[in-house]
DNA sequence: ATCAAAACGTTATAACATTACATATCTTGA
DNA sequence: TCAAGATATGTAATGTTATAACGTTTTGAT
C-alpha cells in the first residue's frame, strides 16, 4: 500500500481491495500510533467509535453510532458524547463527514492531509474514498479566479457503484 | 452575458457582476419562461420562494424561508410546503442545496444542466456559483476508474471570499 | 361539468445537532 | 503526592432540519 503523493494520477485511498485488506483493528492501530505521535488523545470512547465506523463499512449516522455503542459498551452515551468524539476524529483526519448524508466515514489515509473525493452509492449506501490532486489543483485555480481563499473542500458524488451496476440492482 | 459552453475555461455563473446586474424580478421572469417551455408549473408559492432566495443573497435555510413568507404572504406556511417547493425548484435546476450548510441558493443559469461548484464564505455567508467543465470531466474520469456511475455531484468549498479578505474581516 | 392528477394545508413526529452545566479524569509542577 | 488547571465525559433539555401521513383545494383535460 505504498502511494506516491507527488504523481499527478488520481490516488485510490479506499479502493475496495484496500478496504478489504485491513481489518478494523489494524486501522485503529494506525490511528493510535498517529495520535500518539501527535500528542492527541485517542481515548477508549473515541477509539471505540472509530472502530465502529470501520466495522460499519458505510457512512454511518451519529444516532446509529449511539445504538451501536449501547450494544458494545453498556454505559449510556448521549448525542453530545458521540458528536464530540466525531469532532475529535475529524480534527485528526481520521473521519470525514459526508455532508449530503449527514453521516460519517473513517478515512483510509489519515497520515496524509486529505479532503478526499467520495463516491456514495445510492443503492447500497457504500462509499468509496479517492484522492485526486488534479481535482484539488483545479478547485484552487477556480478559487483564485474569484479571489477566494479555500479552507475546506467537500466533494461528493452520488450514483451507482460497480457492484450494484453488475448485479443490476439499480 | 453570453457564455460559450464548449471552451475549456471555467465558466463564471454567478460572478459578482452577473449577480448584481439582474434584479430578482428578472431572475424570476427567466424561471417563469423556462418552466413554461418545459410544461412545469411555477405556481405563486414556488415563485415567491424563488424570489425570496434571490433577494436573500446568500444560502438560506428552509425555516428562514418560512419566516420570510410570514412577512410577505399572510397565509400560514408549514415546513412541508416549503420543502416541496424547494424540491420542485431543484428538480428544475432553479435552486441548489448547499449540503454543508443545509441551505438553499438560487441558480444563476437554470437553462443549462448544472451541478455547479460553490464557494461559501465562512465569514459573511455569501456563496458564489461557478461552472467548470474540466472539474466535471475529472470527476467522471475518477468515477470511471472505480466503475462508478455518477448521478449527482456536490462540490462545495468553504473559505474566505474576496471582499472579506480585503476588509480583513477574517 | 366531471374526474383525475397535481399542489397545498395541517398535525405530528422523525432525524440530526448543540447548549449549558455538572462530574470525572488526566497531567503537570510545586 | 497532592493541588490546580486542563481536558474529557455525563446528562438533561432544547434547537434545527426534514419527512410521514392524510385531508383539502386547485388545475387541466375531456
Amino acid at each position: 500500500m505504498v502511494l506516491l503523493t507527488i504523481q499527478p494520477e488520481p490516488q485510490p485511498c479506499t479502493d475496495p481491495n484496500c478496504r478489504g485488506q485491513h481489518a478494523p483493528a489494524e486501522r485503529v492501530a494506525l490511528a493510535e500510533s498517529l495520535c500518539g505521535a501527535r500528542g492527541a488523545r485517542l481515548t477508549p470512547r473515541r477509539r471505540l467509535i472509530l472502530e465502529l465506523l470501520w466495522e460499519s463499512g458505510r457512512p454511518t449516522g451519529a444516532y446509529e453510532l449511539i445504538e451501536a455503542l449501547k450494544l458494545r459498551d453498556s454505559r449510556p452515551v448521549g448525542p453530545p458524547t458521540v458528536y464530540r468524539a466525531l469532532e475529535f476524529l475529524m480534527s485528526q483526519g481520521l473521519v470525514s463527514k459526508i455532508e449530503s448524508r449527514n453521516a460519517y466515514v473513517p478515512c483510509a489515509h489519515p497520515e496524509r492531509q486529505h479532503d478526499c473525493l467520495f463516491f456514495i452509492c445510492t443503492n447500497c449506501g457504500a462509499s468509496v474514498e479517492l484522492e485526486d490532486q488534479r481535482l484539488e489543483r483545479l478547485v484552487c485555480e477556480d478559487a483564485a479566479l474569484i479571489g477566494f481563499r479555500a479552507a475546506r473542500r467537500v466533494i461528493e458524488v452520488e450514483g451507482t457503484c460497480k457492484s450494484c451496476i453488475a448485479t443490476g440492482a439499480a
